[in-house]
DNA sequence: CTGTTAGCGCTTTCAA
DNA sequence: TTGAAAGCGCTAACAG
């Protein structure tokens, strides 16, 4: 296809005017309905002779049928909504780019809405992709203070991604967090480490405390004391990285690894050292969780925990259209699935032994 | 407002049913065009007292209009279509994110689309973004070997942002690309460097070929000679800058300052001097262009050229609605709009005086 | 101030 | 194998 021609070479009409079905069933002189089965192929058959001269006022007339028009027929718009904290922020943005692709091969547009970490604006999202009549819901739930997400709005299928609030009964998938903790515990205990410590997101949020959690259960069966000074919360991205690094490090006794909660602030702390003068991993190691793209290329290359996007994006989009169709066939299903995909350690250059 | 509850208090039909209109209406005992006049607020006065029965029934029915519907009545569907080659590259990423919250601000929401750089995909995107009857899009152009696309499909606007195709003849929004590579140009001339490389973006993209010109250009001015074996086309992205970076370096004379086309490949770029032991900037200086917010994190911290994200988002969209507006109005309005916006440096660590 | 009704473009049942 | 017509939920004449 070269690109798009600008007119079509036949009948377009005048400005912001385009034929409709019924342009097409006159000029074809069939009747719209038979428009109708050979633009769909279906449900009926249609002559091969007729189906020939309705593709030919097709093309003349230049029509494409309209979604909108369609939707309100079928009750079914083919479109989802993704509502997220931050699109931009490299995880998300990874997040949202699988899922767009995925999208597009099962024949969905998603529209893309940002929460800002706001359970307002995540409320007014919701409602808006509601009336917009949206088949699905794709949410990564805002930090919530208090309470959940309905499930189902207003019969619309939502399925938590990535995180899920404590009361959380609907469709979910994520990662197993406590594993992915424990991985890089495991690491950092094996190169030597026993001064280790955490830069870790908002404890309200599950995932961020799971991610310490697996973490700590690992040093506690090592015998390896956890130092709670050597903790600290930030937000999850790479401010919050550089703040909680440059805390710890303005202390008289410093860890000899850190652990972040995503690659983002652990990016943010490898700025944080590297302003410091601290050499990593040779003074401190560091890690990460995500693994996104960036990972690769920060300085030192940054060890962490990768999470399986792909997988991440096609389990949840195959469990929300498996939502819509039981929703599209009357009544309530399968009971709702929580999902936990497997996790695996990445070894790049920013954790290696402890100093002696 | 609480997290949403999943039940309306009373009248809730049951699973997917939804109340429409002619519930509501009935249960207050008026006409639908009565509560068609609440609900909007108008074009027509609602008695105060009537008003208020048709409010109660809304709420008492947990009634929500039906955008489906109203946009196949009002042809509009205050839903705008945005492609890019990715959404996920730290420079879309931050543009998609300002342009969603402005969208939202104004009223619409974003149905999002990735185009991989294909010219393909992309016209098969603008082909369901008219199916979708999207009120405009707004499109950064995939990077065609060929031809154009058309600024009015089927009567949509679109507004080109950040790139244009050579013979774009609608609207556009970009940032001054000559006048970022020149600023850069001149910032590296006054710290003394004489040796200066180019890691430019393929330079069929019109933006790709100036910022490299604006530099070049400055370059020439200053008699300063560009040695066509220190410029190296890549990818806009980490693997690119990295390539292209370890390609320029093994060759045995190297410039003392390299510049990047976008901060993605100044990143790459980075890496790669690290690992192969070069010290930034003592041993090479080296510049981005964007400023995304990476930027500040990067190792050492990059000197780039800022791009206004707010202005760009904003003007786009002001733009676009402005064409919006002239279509409903009927007929085409001004003409085509190609704007430029003003674009400044930041210097910061990852550039410095020239080795002696 | 409010009710009635046509019709947006499409799908699909019912008839032929 | 095809046509006619109802109706999805909404808005906006037109008519009181």
């Amino acid at each position: 296809m070269s690109r798009m021609a600008g007119e079509g070479a036949t009948g377009r009409r005048t400005w912001h005017e385009r034929a409709t079905r019924d342009d097409v069933a006159a000029r074809a002189g069939v009747s719209s309905a038979t428009v109708s089965y050979v633009v769909n192929n279906g449900p009926r058959p249609v002559a091969p002779e007729t189906r020939a001269r309705v593709l030919a006022a097709i093309a003349e007339l230049g029509y494409h049928p309209d979604n909108i028009a369609r939707s309100l027929r079928v009750r079914q718009t083919h479109v989802l909504g993704l509502v997220l904290p931050d699109s931009a922020n490299l995880f998300f943005a990874e997040l949202a780019r699988r899922l767009e692709l995925r999208a597009d091969e099962l024949g969905y547009s998603l529209l893309l809405c940002n929460s800002q970490e706001d359970v307002e604006r995540e409320a007014t999202h919701l409602a808006a992709l509601r009336d917009q009549r949206v088949d699905g819901i794709i949410l990564v739930p805002a930090d919530a203070p208090d309470g959940s997400v309905p499930s189902v709005l207003d019969g619309i299928p939502v399925v938590a991604l990535d995180r899920a609030p404590p009361d959380w009964t609907g469709d979910s998938v994520r990662t197993d967090a406590r594993q992915g903790g424990a991985l890089v515990a495991r690491h950092l205990l094996g190169l030597g480490h026993r001064r280790i410590g955490f830069i870790h997101g908002p404890l309200r949020l599950a995932h961020a405390r799971e991610r310490l959690e697996g973490a700590l259960l690992v040093l506690r069966e090592a015998a390896v004391q956890a130092r709670p000074e050597w903790s600290r919360p930030s937000s999850f991205d790479f401010a919050g990285g550089w703040e909680a690094a440059q805390a710890l490090l303005s202390q008289p006794d410093h860890p000899t690894a850190l652990c972040c909660s995503n690659d983002a602030m652990a990016i943010g702390a490898l700025a944080a050292l590297h302003a410091r003068g601290h050499r990593v991993p040779s003074d401190m190691s560091v890690t990460g969780f995500d693994d996104v793209p960036l990972a690769t290329y920060a300085i030192p290359a940054l060890t962490t925990v990768a999470q399986p996007f792909d997988a991440m994006a096609a389990t949840a989009l195959a469990t929300l259209l498996e939502r819509v169709g039981e929703v599209n066939a009357g009544g309530p299903g399968l009971p709702p699935r929580q999902q936990t995909l497997a996790i695996g350690l990445v070894v790049r250059g920013s954790t290696g032994p402890a100093r002696a």
